[in-house]
DNA sequence: GTGAAAGCGCTAACAA
DNA sequence: TTGTTAGCGCTTTCAC
């Protein structure tokens, strides 16, 4: 009795199911989305018929029938970073018990690269689009604008957003960190960065609130992408008895370098604080303080706001200075 | 002169920029994929109809008729640990360039979402799957012998694999860093460790280890899944002058709590030794000693087999032990 | 509760 | 170099 599926073959089609229950295919189909429509008996017969083949529907012709691929982009700069993983997650978290698919692209800080995958994204019909951050490029913007699906700009609260928005107000940010160091007496601030659009809104939040206190403009250190951040941050900082760092990763690293170089005390001579609350700056010593952004939260805010497109259209999530031992 | 695509929508199909251009769908097809096979004027021709349209191809549509998805899928338990992460961007430097989406699926850890999981993702038909470990359910491998895909299993080198692994020996792992304490003269052993499969073959070296050394059995700490390691750790260490962790996230706790807690000092009354070579690893003070294992070219390793399902199935990366500070 | 017909938007195979 | 025909595997609509 040679029941069972053949090892290696061309995955059975509905249609196979629907003729060993002795069914038509729509009745099948039914079973596989609506089983309530379908009468108790028939639709044991199929669902025996569809063990005994291994059927797994092709979503891929179910899409094209019904004009929904029940998934959606997620376009981040980069995936190996621990920030973007729990946005990532957080998008997934909501969506998958939803039924939908995540399909990842990254856009690696590269424009260009960044228009590719979101038409290789839009190519593929998904129902929502979150990505990190706004387009780079006009033309970007004007694709997503056109793409017809809600779309949902994450990490920043953009002006004039495409359409839907969860993030935080990253010029609040330097604003607070500058205003606690002015507070902490500080005088000569500095700040470590990359070059992206957010880490930039920080800077620019900090800077006024320094040159509006009546202290020196802040020096200001632009890391390259994958430089360690510790030690080439050291040499630049001069005199500097405090400093932002655009990310924890950075100011962790600082931190280390300066411990290692031996010749500044954190936070007696040089007041550190990072932003993203990553657990390893909790586990250093000393602990580091930082703006909390909660990345999680946003991957979810950033999925609800995709699956109800008739309502709220901007989620602010705030962030929270936490004081620690750094700063 | 109204050429411009309306700004909503349903989006233009193949047909259409057809007509506008008058040729046949065909030919608009071969721009697409093949222009070479199109005559220049031609070509031109059609590329302008597709601008003025904002004509984005319709990849399920050529899916279904292709037979061809040109995506894969990507199952991790967890898309917040930097270790995974990093695979999964491995798995996409790799497949991006080649003209594929990735999928992106959590299995949490538990073997029923697991099954969800890899059947909700062979559903849309992925031309192939990695996944990190292997199936925990004999149905779920069932499933994946029957897909007709390359599958490669990764962060370990299982014995029977389904098709592909990409991986490195979880056994050997603990065997070697039991040697390294032992040969330090240590002899009051433990372990940290999660439950899952890969954390437990390491737990199986070291403790095989240490009792051929004739030891006395290693103290074994199972943490929950989000236990923060270091508090909870500690006290069940007891006596222990040395302690392997499954994971470095967990090393580097332990470590904080060992500081804070302030009863031994490291390495100096124990050694502690991780796996996976976080970046943090290097940061914190002691610097921690880890098992250095490379995610990213695991995920690359594991996209190279789904890409040549001719060629090897078994990639071993192997590991390095990193002596660092901390013992 | 079940089915027949039509078609989603594209590409394979073949023809001209 | 370009076009014609047929059909991928499913779901929609409408009928019974």
């Amino acid at each position: 009795m040679d029941t069972a599926a053949p090892s290696v073959a061309v995955p059975p089609t509905l249609a196979e199911v629907a003729k060993r229950a002795g069914v038509s295919p729509i009745t099948v189909s039914r079973v596989v989305r609506l089983p309530d429509k379908v009468a108790a008996p028939t639709r044991e017969r199929v669902e025996a018929a569809m063990r005994q083949l291994g059927y797994v529907p092709n979503l891929v012709a179910g899409s094209l029938a019904s004009a929904r691929t029940r998934s959606v982009g997620v376009l981040v700069p980069t995936i190996a970073n621990a920030i973007f993983a729990d946005t990532i997650q957080g998008v997934s978290d909501v969506m998958e018990p939803a039924g939908f698919a995540v399909m990842l692209a990254q856009s690696r800080y590269d424009p260009a690269q960044e228009e590719r995958m979101l038409v290789a994204l839009l190519a593929r019909r998904p129902e929502g689009l979150v990505m990190v951050g706004s387009p780079a490029t006009e033309s970007g913007a004007a694709i997503l604008r056109r793409a017809g699906i809600p779309v949902v700009e994450t990490w920043d609260l953009p002006a004039a957003p495409i359409d839907g928005v969860a993030g935080f107000d990253n010029h609040a940010a330097g604003v607070t960190v500058a205003r606690h160091f002015l507070r902490q007496g500080r005088r000569r601030l500095a700040f470590i960065g990359g070059a992206d659009p957010r880490a930039l809104r920080r800077w620019a939040g900090f800077a006024e609130t320094a040159r509006a206190a009546g202290l020196a403009e802040p020096r200001r250190l632009l890391l390259s992408r994958n430089a360690s951040a510790g030690m080439v941050a050291i040499d630049g900082l001069g005199d500097a008895d405090a400093v932002f760092a655009a990310n924890d990763a950075h100011a962790i690293g600082l931190i280390a370098g300066l411990r290692d170089g031996g010749r500044s005390r954190v936070p007696e001579d040089v007041a550190v604080v990072g932003l993203g609350d990553l657990e390893m700056g909790r586990l250093i010593a000393p602990a580091l303080s930082t703006v909390r952004i909660d990345g999680a939260a946003i991957g979810r805010a950033a999925a609800a706001l995709m699956l109800s497109p008739g309502g709220a259209r901007r989620v602010d999530l705030g962030f929270e200075l936490l004081i620690r031992a750094s700063g």
